[in-house]
DNA sequence: CTACCACCTCTAGTCGCTGTAGAAGCAAGT
DNA sequence: ACTTGCTTCTACAGCGACTAGAGGTGGTAG
C-alpha cells in the first residue's frame, strides 16, 4: 500500500534498478515521485505497469509496441482490435522468425556432421561456411 | 584476376561498401592496399575471405566467431577440432534460441486465441500481458 | 563516528551494422 | 575545357534495449 523505493519495486518485478530508471528515461514509466532527498517512490499502480512491461518484453514485444499497447488501454471504452491486431502481428513476426531458425539450424547440422577430424587445411565445415553451402560434401 | 576496387568487391559478395569497409575497421577483413588517390583494392583472396565471413554471418555466427574461425585457418596443420567445438556450440545456441521462441509462440498463440473483441478495459490480451499467465481464463 | 548500503546522475559501452554529410577522384559526353 | 554523374573517401551519429562504471549523497546500524 505504501509507497517503495526503486530497489523494493526492482526485486518485486525482477528488474535491474538501472533498467527501471532506463525505462523512465524512455518514457515508458512514468517520472516517478521524489522523496525530499530525491529518491523515486512508487505505487501499487507502478508495480502492476513494469509487471506488465516485463512480461510484454518476455514475450518478444518491442518497447514500442508496449507503448502502444499501454496508450490504447488508456481509452477503456474502446474495441480491442488495435491491441490485438498487434499481438497478432507480433506471433506473425515469432513464427517467421523460428522458421527462418530452424533453416539455420538444419544447416548447421549438417555443417556439424559433416566434420571428419582432417587438419584445418581439408576441414569440410570451413569449406562449407567458405563456399556457402554446408552439404556434406560428394566424398 | 586484377584487383578490384571496393564497389566491385561489394557487389561480387552482396555485401554493402559500408559493410566491408566497417569489417575493415574491426578488424575483420585486413586493411587493404590503396591506389596513389587512396582507393582500396582488393583481389581474389579479399573476395574469399569476405565470402567466407558472409556466410559465417548468413549462419549465425558471431564477428568473434567468426575472428577464431580464421584465426584458427592460419595453422593449416592443425586439426580442426577447435572449429567443429565452435560450429557445435553455436548449433546448440540456435537450438536453445529454437526452442524457446517455440515456447513463445505457443503463449502468443494463446494469447491471441483468447480474445473476444471486448473492450479494452476487459481485453484478456492486456490481462494476460499484465499477468503473465497468457491462457485463456476461466471464463 | 564510522562503516555500509541504497540511492543519485551522467557517461559510455555492447552488437552488427546503416546512414549521413561533405569532399574528392575519375571517366565519358558536349 | 567543362560539366555531369558516378564512385570513393573520412568521420561521425544512430538503431534497440539495455548494462556497467565512476563518483557522489543520504540514511541508518553498530
Amino acid at each position: 500500500m505504501k509507497p517503495v523505493m526503486i530497489g523494493q519495486l526492482a526485486r518485486e518485478t525482477s528488474t535491474k534498478v538501472t533498467t527501471i530508471r532506463f525505462y523512465e528515461s524512455i518514457g515508458l514509466l512514468r517520472s516517478a515521485p521524489r522523496t525530499a532527498s530525491g529518491r523515486r517512490t512508487y505505487d501499487a499502480s507502478d508495480i502492476e505497469r513494469l509487471q506488465f512491461i516485463r512480461n510484454g518484453r518476455r514475450l518478444g514485444f518491442s518497447v514500442d509496441e508496449l507503448r502502444s499497447l499501454m496508450g490504447l488501454a488508456e481509452n477503456p471504452d474502446q474495441d480491442c482490435g488495435a491491441a490485438s491486431a498487434i499481438a497478432a502481428r507480433h506471433l506473425k513476426n515469432v513464427e517467421a522468425r523460428l522458421a527462418q531458425l530452424a533453416v539455420l539450424r538444419d544447416e548447421l547440422e549438417m555443417l556439424s556432421q559433416s566434420c571428419t577430424k582432417a587438419r584445418m587445411a581439408d576441414c569440410r565445415i570451413m569449406r562449407a561456411i567458405g563456399s556457402g553451402h554446408p552439404r556434406p560434401e560428394p566424398q
